[in-house]
DNA sequence: TATATTTAGTTAGTAAAACAATTATTATCT
DNA sequence: AGATAATAATTGTTTTACTAACTAAATATA
């Protein structure tokens, strides 16, 4: 194979996987404003991480959503206004909190998940099970590529 | 194959694909940096649309960087200050700006697109032709399946 | 014990994304 | 021609990303 073709198949590969990105981001945005819930996407993420293990530190809640301690403070600023969620002080470390679901956190996370898979489900039509863990390997190895800086 | 076992595979798809695609961000955002290209990811992205098709309209740009017009509309207003681009009156439609690169910009994306290649090298490192082909297969697919609601 | 370092979390500023609403111009349609 | 619709671009608002600077508390070290 020539650089040339290399080249062409490299070339849009950033772009092809931004869009996908985005697009599953307006999309389940869209899911989520349809059914009235009031929400942002990456609200959503941070409740079903929280739905998966309650009682996170911010610092662990950033790593698992891969967002950044400042991102999430702002977050679960959001989400206590909106009672999903509350800030209970870590009495074995007074500098951290325990970030935990309310009953109507857990509440909106049940009535959010039949969404959740319905949305899966339309996403990923089409694709066996084989291609969608080779599609995971490879987004993968490229993030483990870029993450060794 | 279950359902449980499809939902594991579904599973975190959506995490990876949103991770890979801010990390790619993040990471070329780091190469600009560290030359000191004074821009961000998303300048780039028009920049080198514009090095493609130059004169475009703002509408054509969004289309094609996947961006919507207010967003374009803002990038080009930092461009222009910073005199890499310059809004062209369409005579024929004075609704219409052409968006132009400068001689100054021009030279900023033939000093970048060196560092765009060495990307791309380090991040689809260990890929060959066919699995990148598969990736952009697959989220294409992803693309589509959500782009006709 | 006292000092220094690290860690958890917050705050502030700029850039970008999504969305809706608005303005100005052009196209369409009786 | 005159009213209506469509289009290109802008403006305003909320949320997120990133950086840097900051507070307070815990840990390490001298």
């Amino acid at each position: 194979m020539t650089v040339d073709v290399l080249q062409q198949t490299e070339y849009m590969t950033g772009f092809i996987i931004e869009r996908s990105s985005k697009k599953m981001k307006q999309s389940f945005q869209q899911v989520l404003k349809d059914h009235d819930f009031n929400i942002t996407v990456d609200q959503w993420v941070v409740l079903q991480e929280l739905n998966q293990s309650n009682g996170q530190g911010q610092i662990e809640l950033a790593s698992k959503t891969f967002k950044d301690a400042p991102t999430i403070t702002r977050i679960i600023d959001i989400l206590c206004k909106k009672a999903y969620v509350e800030r209970i002080p870590n009495p074995t470390d007074r500098r951290r909190f325990k970030i935990c679901l309310t009953k109507h956190g857990e509440q909106l996370v049940s009535q959010v998940m039949p969404h959740v898979h319905a949305f899966r489900q339309k996403a990923y039509a089409g694709l066996n099970h084989k291609q969608l863990e080779q599609l995971k390997t490879a987004l993968n190895h490229i993030f483990e590529n870029l993450n060794t800086i």
